[in-house]
DNA sequence: AGAAATATGACATTGATATGACAACTTTTA
DNA sequence: TAAAAGTTGTCATATCAATGTCATATTTCT
């Protein structure tokens, strides 16, 4: 599977040989590696950088990985970010314990780098389709994520960036509600001070350029608005009681 | 983002300029604001009132801010309340510090009213507790709390929020009486001032909604009323002592 | 039957979203 | 480099859906 965005991870291993040679691979699968040999630092880093998905060694001395990962999950800010865990022994209750904690997966010592990219791309196609998928589909509705382009039978449409980004949030899940707040961080960045009602005219402005050049005029639809939280790529129209 | 509902911020700081600024800025902004110049009251403010959110100056003399943080996160009532930290200036240390002690965020001055306000937008609406479950199944009706979607036997049902509120309430404990005032602190939010015969009427609309357009009248009965109690989910049919 | 609780239709009001306009910025183009 | 074209965030206004309450009907219990 290619990648189709650049996918920054972050490695937190306290052995330097074997924090070198997951970079290494890393690298040559074309990810953007950020390291750390150090729990502490890492947390750190976490929260500056946000990763796309973080790699963590379970035994490391001072903070142990488990502790990293319970700090990344008590954060607002770093909750969200997947986390592999490595460990030496495939000891049952580590990996419960790992699992349990909020580790996405978890991998025992000794891996073929091959599989740890596999791993990673598997949990980034569950939790960020966009960065693995050459186009994202819905209907007759094309969006490449790489290309920053989408097309409407095959018809070029022209997005604004911001448009597109909203797009693309909705089109990861869709069905999925998302709020004002969640497209805000999605599509313009975090920490972004921004007001909520912004989004609806960019709702609008998305609705409009899909809906544009096309006699059906149901496309400005494919957007439902979901009064009181939020908006939601909307799933087929059939079968609707009213 | 607008506010729609009461939102009761402490500000502690020590200095009596800032204070008046920030519950200046606050109020303006429509929240309820409560002040403390010091730390120990503010600790007993903090449990007495139980704000939403506290913000917490981090250099004042006595108990500092961080002291106070410490206190108000070993207290169970005060555990759970986010606080943002201000600090004069933005040390690297302090705002790791000031993080790993369990502030939700670290805001350095000078800073703009604008700002401190959208971070606590972002925070009350990180820390609105998310869905659990993907989906609530109930005999052939399902319900998606992330899609905000209920179906009847695949068929779509449009709800009203409110409608979907209770319904989402109800199907969350099946069997389970809940009273007019929990449906309300559910489905409404907390601290906000209806009629409980209010309830009544949204239920009433709940149950034409899952049964209009279906022939088997008994949908409406999904909902149970237990005279002088409140509501629950029917369960089965069956094995009904009258 | 009589009392108490609940159900329901109607309706004014509130609340939330849609949209056009505009000024401030950015990026492209010439 | 300057003009042109495109983006963006905000506001004011328009539109439409959802809501809360009341009055009245119906059900339930004793």
């Amino acid at each position: 599977m290619e990648i189709y965005q650049t996918i920054n991870v972050l490695i937190v291993d306290d052995e330097p040989n074997q924090l070198e040679l997951l970079r290494y691979n890393l690298k040559q699968a074309n990810f953007n590696v950020t390291s750390s040999d150090n729990g502490e630092k890492a947390v750190e880093i976490a929260e500056d950088i946000l990763p796309d998905i973080i790699i963590l060694d379970w035994m490391m001395p001072f903070l142990s990985g488990v502790e990293v990962c319970r700090k990344l999950r008590s954060q607002a800010s770093t909750r969200q970010i997947p986390i592999i865990m490595l460990s030496a022994r495939g000891e049952e209750g580590d990996r419960t314990l790992g699992l349990d904690i909020g580790a996405d997966d978890y991998i025992t010592k000794p891996f073929s780098p091959k599989e740890l990219i596999s791993r990673i791309k598997a949990i980034l196609r569950r939790t960020r389709p966009s960065t693995v998928s050459e186009v994202l589909e819905h209907g007759n509705l094309k969006l490449y994520p790489g290309k920053r382009l989408v097309e409407r039978d095959g018809i070029k449409i022209n997005l604004g960036p911001k448009e597109f980004n909203i797009l693309s949030t909705l089109m990861e899940r869709p069905g999925q509600v998302f709020s004002r707040a969640q497209l805000l961080d999605n599509a313009w960045g975090h920490g972004v001070f921004v007001e909520d009602r912004t989004v609806d005219v960019h709702i609008g402005r998305l609705r409009k350029a899909l809906s544009r050049h096309s006699n059906d005029k149901s496309w400005g639809n494919v957007i439902r608005t979901v009064r009181s939280s939020g908006y939601a790529l909307a799933l087929s129209e059939n079968n609707v009681v009213s």
